[in-house]
Order: C-alpha cells, then structure tokens, then sequence
DNA sequence: GAAATATGTCAATATGGCTGACGTAAATTT
DNA sequence: AAATTTACGTCAGCCATATTGACATATTTC
C-alpha cells in the first residue's frame, strides 16, 4: 500500500457524463437567446456585447475586451451595429476623453432584460427540487471551473464591484 | 394579496452572477482541449466528432448528426479530416450496408482521452472542497438545464445504454 | 517632446456553421 | 417487381465570427 487513502482510491476515468451534460446543458442554454436575436438579425456576439454593457454600464473598450476575449476589430464590427441600431450608446470618458464609455440605451437594456429573463427561466427550472443550498453549490463549482488566475476579476464582476478601474487583466495567451 | 406564496415571492431578478458564471465557466472548460487540437490543425469541431464516436463506438452518421444537431456536410467536413489522418476509421454496417459505422483509431482513442483527462483535470478540481453529494446536485442541474424534449435521449446516451438504436430523435428546429 | 494608451480602420484569412441541388446504393413498402 | 425511403456523399456558394498585421488619430502621461 502505498497511500493511506481510503482504500480505492475511486478515480474511475473521466465523469464523461458531467461533459457530455456540460455540453447538451450550455448549447440549450443558449439556443433562447439566438432565437429572438435571430429576429434583428444578431447572433450570439451581439447578446453577449449587450449583455455585458449592460451589466456595466459606462465600461471602456478596453475592458470589454479583455472580458470577451476577442480582438477589437472583432468587437468593432458587432458593436457597431448595436451601436447604429440603437441599443447601445456611447459617451466620451468625462475625465479621459479618449475613452468612449458604453451603456445601453432604454431599448438595448429591454432587449438585454428579456434574453436574460429567458435564460433566468431555464436557470430557475432547473433548480426546482433539488436541496436549498444547491444554487451556492453551482455557484463554486462554475467559479472553480474558471481559470485560477483570472477568479479574482470574475468574482469583482459578478458581484458588481466593477467600476471601470482596471477589471480585468488583458489577456495574454499562454507560451 | 393575490397568491399565499411566503409572503415576499423572493424573485429579485434574473441571476446575473449564474449567467456569468458559465460564461466564463465553458470558455475555460473548451480552452484546454481547443490548444491540443490546435497542434493538429484540428478545432473544437473535430473534438466533438472525435468524443462522441470515441464514446460510442460502432456510431452510425446519421446518429451523430442528430447528436450533433448539424448539417452533413458541417459534419462531413470535419468527419473527413479526421478519417483522412488516420483518427477515425469507418466500416460498412454488416447488416445494413449502407451505413458506415464509425469508430476512433488507436490515434484517435489516444487523442480522445487525452482531451478528456485534460477536462476531468478541471472538473475534479472545481469539485474538490465541495459537499460529496456536490457531483449528483450538478449532474442534476445541467440535466435540467437541457430542453425537457431531448432529456430521455441524453439520459440514454450518458449513460452508455446507447447502441446504434434509434438514439436521438432528429432535431427539428421550431416553426 | 516622447512615449504610452484608447480607440478605430483597412485588408486578408480561417473556422464552422448554413442552404440548395443532386447522386448512388441499399433497404423497405406497396 | 416497382416505387419509395433511407443512409450517405458531394458540389457550390453564403454567412457569422473569429483571427493577424498594419496603420492612423487623439489624448494622456512621463
């Protein structure tokens, strides 16, 4: 013997069921959303844009971008159109006036309060029945799925202590 | 008052943190495998093939669709590739000839599993720390999460009673 | 005044989806 | 036996979303 587990020591291969789960679970997840966005001709780039000036609103370029992870010419090109269609507006940094400051306008907080009532209603759903404390249960295990390194920053955003200083470290792809 | 709920009913809106939270969550998930592949020339398209024929060996095309919920010639591209390099290999149905049975090469299981390893890794991890019944609440949750339609077809396929019979209802979108 | 930062833009490319049309072989139905 | 359906494949083109690299402009900071 040479560890004094107990006995076992249970690591029966990979929970394939928990990824194939994870899999099925975010693709349905997300299938609500695309649905009305398909309806003003967007697609999943333009919910999350949405979704995330939204949530913030006045955040910079800048720190959308380390948070989607995408590049700005990448950005650029969705967040024009929501930008052109009226759903989200920009303001020059009153104090550093290179930065255009986004927030949604009352049309662009309607259409990002529907989709997230929508994914809210799977989310409820699927919490029925199962023990009180499940949601906090959730809550961990997604947050430890996150990268170590940046649990910090997404801690500080969901639980809206993001102010515009500084939220997120641009991302640097490993090697 | 109009219903006798507990008195205040407690939906203080959507949960934004939740929604966040697998956002990043599944970002990070697909990110370890997405680097491996990249090696190969391979995207997270090809892991997909590449899973689910892994795990259900002896899978005929159309099944994988279904799965999948994309169009053949989506899959073909990919599927094509991967038999092309040696990590999927088809055989004709012995009983129905026109089917082409698929199934991962000694490459392909390699590949496979080291994808999978890599994403048990993260999901260990998250789970550590967490109360034991903590995998069952999960399991549960994004089983729930999944549209209640298909929820018998994904209990077949994860839990491996899946054989080559009827296992997904093709997907039809709505309307 | 030089350098760094915030933002935008042009151009080209890749991936992974899609639709529509068509074709062939094999199984099933009538 | 003929007709139909099924399983699969292919060609051709389109679209959404991502990438890289280069360059430009305004503004702030050192």
């Amino acid at each position: 013997m040479e560890t004094a587990e107990t006995s076992t020591d249970g690591d029966s291969g990979p929970p394939y069921d928990l990824i194939e789960l994870l899999f099925f679970a975010y693709r349905d997840f997300t299938a609500d959303p695309d649905e009305q966005l398909a309806a003003f001709g967007f697609g999943r780039a333009h919910h999350r844009v949405l979704h995330f000036v939204d949530r913030n609103p006045g955040i910079m370029v800048t720190d959308l971008l380390s948070i989607l992870r995408i590049t700005k010419q990448s950005l650029g090109r969705v967040l024009k159109q929501l930008i052109d269609q009226d759903f989200i507006e920009q303001h020059p940094g009153p104090v550093d006036r290179r930065q255009r400051l986004l927030k949604t306008t009352v049309k662009g907080r309607e259409l990002a309060t529907r989709l997230a009532k929508l994914q809210s209603v799977r989310l409820e759903r699927a919490l029925i029945d199962l023990p009180d404390d499940s949601g906090e249960i959730i809550r961990q295990f997604l947050f430890q799925m996150i990268d170590e390194t940046i649990r910090p920053d997404v801690e500080r955003l969901v639980n809206k202590k993001f102010r515009t200083v500084s939220p997120f470290a641009p991302h640097r792809p490993p090697r």
